[in-house]
RNA sequence: GCCACGGUAGCUCAGCAGGGAGAGCGCUUGCUUGGUAAGCAAGCGGUCGCGGGUUCAAAUCCCGCCCGUGGCUCCA
């Protein structure tokens, strides 16, 4: 809603002709003297939360600039954003009524052309501006979820439920730090997390000033191991049994269906202004699954039924302080998998395959069990309910769960699990979730037929198989500087490397050669060739991480091997080099990187011929 | 969004009780043609984050904004 608020010794308006809105009206017009005017836009999306707003601003003024009376003038050029003329009367009958309460009010009618004459005092509060906007429900949602209690506890592997104070951590020194960063979300830290300084120094991304905070640009080395890692969490979820759709990014804000998520979830948003309609940018891909699941003809027959996206990108506009490096981004990379099932059976069926499949895809991209921990929340009713089935989760990986129990369910979910990464600055960031939702089939009208051919709603579960692809490059880098902290050398896997074998030719001389065995070698390779020291060309390679170094010279020529140096057996004091054949090398990095998608290299051979991009 | 600290060459940073804009790395050129973590030399390179103010004079002092990091908060 838009207002102008005018403090006038008199205004006068007289009814002319009505347009096609206009609402039932008799008299000529009206005189008002004494009074405050307020030029009033109705705009879409307006609810009572913001004639209350509007109202308290209005009584505010008047009274402020001692009016004797109030009038609301309907005035549709303050906006381009107008609510439609029915909602607009009852919104400004509305208003009129609240504000009687407390003062003395008219209002001109609505959907008339009118002459008006009008004589502003002039003094320094006589002409003011105000634009009314409700944060949707956030306060209300906020305040809830702040009613909500959480109760937090350990869930042994041998299934027994432990409170949080009773637990010994002893031997759990990681998921000691996970539950106290989640209890207290304190800790003070003097440091930039490491993965900001790998993430610029390799050149896989960085910051781009000329856009908002927590959007990043990515390198071509970073792009390829984005790249990789998205082709491989697609394949698994379509290997799993999920077909690939793709979604819009932006949707109707005020869409009633779409409105009554968004004032469900206090989410921050980005807003796009439309030609005629105000769109919002998805946080995820939940809204364009369900809308196509909700015109799907469904039968019992289908289920469980699974849609994937890779959502580039989703888009939360997270607080300013909340931003760092690739851990949390303001646009980021999702897999989003949504499973429909016929009822909770089923559903907690899903719920455990799909918690291995989360182990599985993490434990080949490079980040194993040990790495993370994992926390379930759950409401009361669905844990007492189902202690056996929780009990059958905490045996999967064999470790200690941190168990966060609501007493009531304030969210569209009963049940969710979270791996949660804890860096080197002991923060916890999830990466695999999976959610059972048991309320948005009936807020979209997801339906499929049962075997009586009933319409049945059913259950949904959200899957995020990897977490954003970006956190996942942020844990692979963050876990590569433990690796360095314990006296290894730092690296990515080997079928991430962007880079995994370098041949670096001991003089000018062996240039040719180094570039012929380099187009034997099957991987993404590349060949040192500027004219620098063989010390010098080892020592960049090395600071790149790049796992096989090659050496060529003439020892190697004539003996027919290479001299490779791998770095996954080397440590900072000692290189690991050892002689092997071209054959010998392909296989081992064939075996490497088996089942991993594979790209060529996507810059050029020669170093020589690469820039640097910072 | 709030509080604190930071932003100087492509990169990492020094200079900051006001008065010549610097170093190392990188880049270019020349010398060097090497055997497993930085060969030598010269040269190029800067609206000192942006905008305003104070001053004879501002990278340096003051104000506002932008970006980053830590904390608060938050994380559908």
């Amino acid at each position: 809603m838009r207002l102008l608020l005018i403090h006038a010794d008199y205004i006068e308006y007289e009814v002319k002709e009505k347009t096609k809105l206009a609402e039932d009206f008799e008299e000529k017009g009206d005189r008002v003297e004494e009074v405050l005017v307020a030029f009033t836009s109705v705009e879409k999306g307006d609810n009572e939360e913001v004639v209350t707003k509007a109202v308290g601003d209005i009584l505010d003024v008047a009274k402020k600039v001692d009016a004797k009376r109030i009038l609301i003038y309907p005035y549709a050029h303050l906006s381009s954003n107008l609510a439609d003329a029915e909602t607009a009367v009852s919104i400004l009958k509305k208003m009129e009524s609240e504000i009687a309460k407390e003062f003395e009010v008219k209002r001109a009618p609505f959907g008339w052309y009118k002459a008006f004459k009008l004589s502003c005092k002039g003094h320094p509060l006589s002409e003011l501006s105000r634009e009314i906007t409700v944060e949707m429900d956030v306060t209300k949602a906020l305040a809830d979820e702040k009613k909500v209690r959480s109760y937090w506890f350990i869930l042994k592997p041998e299934g027994e439920l432990v409170e949080i104070e009773n637990f010994n951590f002893e031997g759990y020194e990681n998921l000691k730090k996970f539950a106290k960063y989640e209890m207290e979300k304190r800790r003070a830290v003097d440091a930039i997390p490491a993965h900001v300084e790998f993430m610029k120094r390799l050149e896989i991304a960085d910051y781009e000033k000329a856009s908002d905070s927590g959007h990043i640009k990515y390198y071509p080395k970073g792009r390829l191991i984005k790249s990789l890692l998205e082709r491989f969490i697609t394949e698994k979820c379509v290997e799993y049994g999920a077909m690939e759709v793709e979604t819009p990014i932006v949707y109707d804000r005020n869409h009633p269906t779409l409105r009554k998520y968004l004032e469900r979830f206090p989410a921050r948003q980005y807003i796009l202004e439309g030609d005629k309609r105000e769109f919002f940018m998805r946080f995820a891909a939940c809204f364009g699954q369900f809308l196509m699941l909700s015109d799907a003809t469904i039968s019992y027959k289908n289920l469980p039924l699974r849609i994937y996206e890779l959502t580039r990108y989703s888009f939360r506009k997270e607080q300013r302080g909340e931003l760092v490096g690739l851990r949390r981004l303001r646009a980021f990379t999702m897999p989003d998998m949504h499973t429909i099932v016929v009822d909770m059976d089923q559903a907690m069926k899903e719920f455990l395959a799909q918690y291995r499949l989360s182990v599985e895809v993490l434990r080949e991209i490079g980040i194993e069990p040990s790495d993370y921990e994992v926390a379930i929340r759950v409401t009361k009713d669905f844990y007492t309910q189902n202690r056996e089935f929780l009990q059958e989760i905490a045996r999967v990986l064999g470790k200690p769960i941190l168990l966060e129990m609501w007493d009531e369910r304030f969210f569209y979910f009963v049940l969710k699990f979270e791996f949660n990464f804890v860096d080197s600055l002991d923060k916890a960031s999830a990466l695999s979730t999976v959610q059972i939702d048991v309320e948005n089939a009936e807020r979209y009208g997801i339906e499929f037929v049962d075997a009586n051919g009933e319409r049945k709603r059913p259950i949904i579960l959200h899957c995020s198989v990897s977490g954003a692809v970006e956190r996942v490059i942020y844990a692979l880098l963050e876990k590569a500087k433990f690796k360095l902290e314990s006296g290894k050398l730092p690296m990515l896997p080997v079928w991430l490397s962007p880079i995994q074998v370098r041949v670096i030719p001991v003089s000018e001389r062996f240039r040719d050669k180094a570039i012929e065995v380099a187009d034997k070698i099957k991987a993404r390779v590349d060949v040192d060739d500027r004219d620098e020291t063989l010390n010098k060309k080892i020592r960049d390679a090395s600071m790149e991480w790049i796992p096989y170094i090659v050496v060529i010279g003439e020892k190697e020529i004539e003996e027919g091997k290479l001299s490779v140096t791998i770095r996954s057996e080397s440590t900072q004091k000692e290189q690991k080099k050892v002689m092997m054949t071209i054959e010998e090398l392909n296989e081992r990095i064939k075996s490497e990187c088996n089942g991993k998608p594979f790209a060529r290299l996507h810059l050029p051979k020669l170093l020589s011929m690469r820039p640097s991009f910072r």
